[in-house]
DNA sequence: AGATTGCTGATTGACGTCTGTCATTCCGAT
DNA sequence: ATCGGAATGACAGACGTCAATCAGCAATCT
């Protein structure tokens, strides 16, 4: 009834122990007339190797990293506590998380801390994704290294990684196009994007997702072109003053990117009725506004689900078991149901 | 730089190991003072017992049995299919998840199911909670016999079970009141509750929760008494015409529990526009129908992050750790978040 | 013939923990 | 001083796998 060990495979195949062993590890060696009784031996009975037993053995413990932002970006702060709230957690399943630092939004400084890595210092990285060519050199080294890549957030030049963990960015575009819609019902109206970067790639994205959305036909809703504000609160401040005086018709206000402190803090002041707010993340400070009522909805890539199953994705990888690629949602968030 | 073994323990704190080893199992026949004298040497190194090794060398797996409603209710039978696929996948470590069926909505058949269970059978159970005496019985009969169990869905009576995995269905329902009143802007509006049975605790939590935002002042929304159809379509069927015919200012309806195929497919031949309609549990139908613009909303609750959150919470349980209680959020889906 | 090569089997000592046995030490009570 | 029991130590054999070594055997080459 228990679970096939090696020694049975090994006695099925009608082959010795070390005979089996060589074949499962791909030692090399053996004829192929042997390798091929092994194998059958091994979906005959179904044969799982014991991988605690075998990490035992090889006094292995998964070693991942993660390159982090540093600064005090409200998201990457979220991020980073629930990669330490994992790395205490897993570490009686011989799992080391290791957090790294790297400056925030600076694609080139990351390629350069990756190219720091040497092989054998960690089973596996976890990056915020970004296109950048030096990033993507560095990326492949790495895999050139037998490190596996895993990205987060948003994601990087497709040839050069594992895996992406994260959300859907034009889907997340999409819902928040959806909300102001809803919120719209058939009046007409105006809505305003402000983003960080149109160079981002996760922004770009999550603007064309809203746009598809928007502008469907039988609907007398407007887009207007986006205000970037470079995750900074004092052209935040600036821009957005000028498009809400010069444009009272305003009646949507979708926040791509980050800084919305100042956008909030903005809010606080407009008169009522204010536009209908949409924002990405949920922080401290999204989450008060939306006790508040200052916004409307906040959409959330969920980043504990994120790292739970980015550290299931690495794990598998580690172990060579097929990695599926596993899904996280944007998440809406309305007053009503917000976690904890 | 490598984790503490007991041996590390029991060296640093001046004893043999078997010593360490009785005070870390309790076996018990050791001096108070070398009691002491372990579990201090225990925190000063942080020594954590590797789980795995001490499975290996008790050949212990874990055991972990759910009762599912079977028949075709189309939540549960997404429910079973999660359930199946981590059972699949966890069978590496261990863990070994058996799924027994119960006859759907009927409390006392679980309780006789769960009074068939002998000390040894499983490690931990799981259930659909819900309010009985039979059950609350024979769930205290289990914990009586050291064997836990998680609530699923649907809590039941708090003193007797472990822990609740599952959405507050206050907030479900609060959220889902808070879309209606959304998608009403300013306007007047009247909306429809729909659900199975007022006993359920699941759905009057919900009804609840809606009623609570749909009714707050300031609005010009009515929230009509509930019809109650008993998971029945043909019931439905007959007593929402009987309200619509009646009541030609239904702007909204919420489907708080289950039977959405014959909503589903009344709506389909509804004159547009129709009422701003949302309802309960993503499965193949009311995908389709959001797909197919015939409902607005969705609110989940997230089988899949719930059964993997119980799975861990039952092995931390299992492993004697502290289980923080797993949080699983109401989620909206819209047409445009979709999985996959 | 002897040497080389390729494949196989046998064996061993880890890894960290559990469990059991047996012998020893210590301490208090007699 | 003796005895009993409690507390402790020492040790061994598992659990399933890894990693390494050594020996044996047949087929092939020189």
């Amino acid at each position: 009834m228990r679970n096939p060990t090696l020694h049975d495979v090994a006695r099925a195949a009608g082959v010795s122990y070390s005979t089996a062993d060589r074949v499962l590890n791909r030692r090399g060696g053996v004829a192929e007339k042997s390798v091929l009784r092994v194998q059958h031996a091994i979906d005959e009975l179904g044969y799982q190797r014991d991988i605690h037993a075998a990490n035992l053995s090889r006094r292995r413990s998964y070693v991942f990293r993660f390159y982090l932002p540093q600064g005090d970006h409200s998201f990457f702060t979220v991020l980073r506590q629930v990669v330490e709230a994992q790395a205490a957690q897993r570490l009686a399943e011989r799992m080391q998380i290791q957090i790294h630092d790297v400056p925030p939004l600076d694609a080139d400084a990351l390629a350069a801390e990756l190219s720091r890595i040497e092989a054998g210092d960690c089973d596996c990285v976890g990056i915020i994704g970004s296109d950048s060519g030096a990033l993507t050199a560095a990326v492949e080294r790495l895999q050139a290294m037998r490190i596996p890549v895993v990205t987060l957030v948003s994601d990087a030049a497709v040839e050069a990684r594992m895996l992406y963990v994260g959300i859907d960015n034009v889907a997340a575009g999409r819902t928040a196009g959806r909300l102001l819609r809803l919120a719209h019902g058939r009046g007409p109206g105006r809505v305003l994007p402000i983003l960080g970067a149109l160079a981002s790639r996760d922004h770009r994205d999550r603007l064309k997702g809203a746009h598809e959305v928007l502008t469907e036909p039988g609907r007398h809703l407007h887009l207007l072109p986006p205000i970037e504000v470079q995750d900074r609160s004092d052209i935040l401040r600036q821009k957005l003053a000028a498009m809400l005086a010069a444009d009272p018709q305003i009646t949507g206000i979708y926040s791509i990117g980050a800084g919305n402190r100042a956008l909030i803090a903005m809010l606080r002041d407009m008169p009522t009725p204010r536009p209908f707010v949409v924002l990405h993340e949920l922080t401290a400070h999204t989450r008060a506004a939306l006790e508040a009522d200052l916004i409307d909805a906040v959409i959330d890539q969920n980043p504990d689900v994120e790292i739970t199953l980015a550290l299931q994705a690495m794990k598998a990888i580690a172990d060579e078991l097929p990695a599926t690629p596993p899904e996280v949602n944007p998440t809406i968030y309305l007053r009503d149901n917000l976690p904890r």
